[in-house]
DNA sequence: TATGGTTGTCTATATCAATAGACATTTTAA
DNA sequence: TTAAAATGTCTATTGATATAGACAACCATA
């Protein structure tokens, strides 16, 4: 079920930065799990069909990234293996979502923007084109490991201040709560998947290459009037996504 | 919002490469709409900041997928652009979903086996791990460009017979009809991205370094049985999933 | 029809990626 | 203590990747 590990050449990815990503993904599928450790260089050399040397190369990428240390004379032990569970519902909410699995949640507010709403937000907000709208730029962390980095959008004559009640909170949910919003929906998710570009690998600390899973999501209040649309970039290697019907 | 077009050096994935992504994904969002063409090949080097030779490169990477057509004298025109959109709710069904936005849907059945179930697909649906199921791979078509590559396991016992009914009404939904089970729901659908192997990059026509958008999903009857489970890989850049709650 | 803008082709050079082989160093276990 | 198994380091060679420059071929339009 697996799946075979392949690898292709002269396909402008470098078999390294292939294998690397194989052993990344096993890793987190809890392939290895019974010895929490890599194969042998010699052996993944072999399945990949591959020189040692470049099995290596990929080995010191994940080293690089703290996945993996190596250990003269007894092998590549596993240092870090996880995937955050991310349900998806009506009442879906970043903190309470993840905060079972985490032992530390951090949110960080990167930026606070009032600006003219351009057509898209105007339409997933219900505001006319032009509309004032306030954009919070987030990053979200985990157990000091960084989850997703959003971009939201507020309709800025009714929330007037979350950029302050977020920071104080680090918490939409109680920003809103703040501002008299005590209870809201998730309306719409759409869901894609795209590869990082270089500003988000810096704030999500990924290597290049690195896939992104892309959820825009449009929140509402119980009347159904909309209260936030927001699209937030998940490290698609650290998540997955639950729908529950 | 688009944010910056930006590549990056000696990180394993060549600069013609991340070029290529980049640019099928402008295309994909809409930029270039107005002239139904790419920028100049010297724009493009200026602004990604590489030799003109290597913008080349990429769009020679495009020019094979089918994307463009550079034309001598003129410029590289745009010759396909298409996200088909895929709606999960607890009625998901995949011809139903897409239908509307493709002329031509076609379903190939690829393998039928009668296998043990493993621990993780028996526990899906609801079996004692070793009891019989069914798999399925099947390949999803929209306009005769692969869309997905789906594994499907079902309970042997209850729906013997499924290869062939799936093969001749080329739809589950049917199949379920036509061996009495008259209406399913999604129960859980859990969404990853990866990168594609090199059997799936063959089967959805895809090029090395592409990403897939994963829907592991579960079906169940009215009652709540589990009657499929299935692991649905999808070309990231061909689809957005939709969640409506 | 002349000109500017665009893609196509060629040569040359430097660096990265991958293979190959040899041997050192460290750990584990016989 | 020894041998086997594993990672670490070094040299050498080949092909892919990227840059640089020059010029040809083609198209649209002033």
């Amino acid at each position: 079920m697996a799946g075979l590990k392949q690898v292709q050449r002269q396909t402008g990815v470098a078999l390294w930065r292939q294998i690397a990503d194989r052993i990344r993904e096993a890793i987190g599928n809890g392939a290895y799990d019974e010895t929490g450790m890599v194969p042998p260089e010699t052996v993944l050399a072999l399945q990949f069909g591959v020189n040692r040397h470049t099995v290596r190369s990929a080995l010191a990428a994940l080293a690089q990234e703290g996945i993996v240390r190596a250990v003269q004379g007894r092998g590549t032990l596993i240092e870090r293996k996880e995937r955050l569970n991310f349900p998806i519902t009506r009442r879906t909410r970043f903190t309470a979502g993840i905060g079972d699995q985490a032992r530390e949640m951090r949110s960080l507010l990167l930026d606070e923007v009032k600006e003219e709403a351009s057509s898209e937000i105007a339409r997933w907000l219900g505001l006319k084109p032009g509309a004032t709208v306030i954009r919070l730029e987030t990053l979200r962390e985990a157990d000091k490991r960084p989850v997703s980095k959003a971009t939201s959008w507020f309709p800025a004559e009714r929330f007037a201040g979350i950029g302050e009640a977020y920071r104080k909170h680090q918490s939409i949910t109680k920003a809103f709560a703040e501002l008299g919003l005590a209870d809201y929906v998730r309306a719409t998710t759409e869901v894609t998947a795209a590869h990082a570009d270089t500003a988000d690998l810096a704030d999500l600390e990924l290597t290049p290459g690195a896939i992104l899973l892309i959820a825009k999501a449009m929140n509402t209040d119980l009347d159904g009037v909309p209260v936030q649309y927001s699209i937030s970039r998940f490290a698609a290697d650290r998540v997955q996504f639950t729908i529950e019907n």
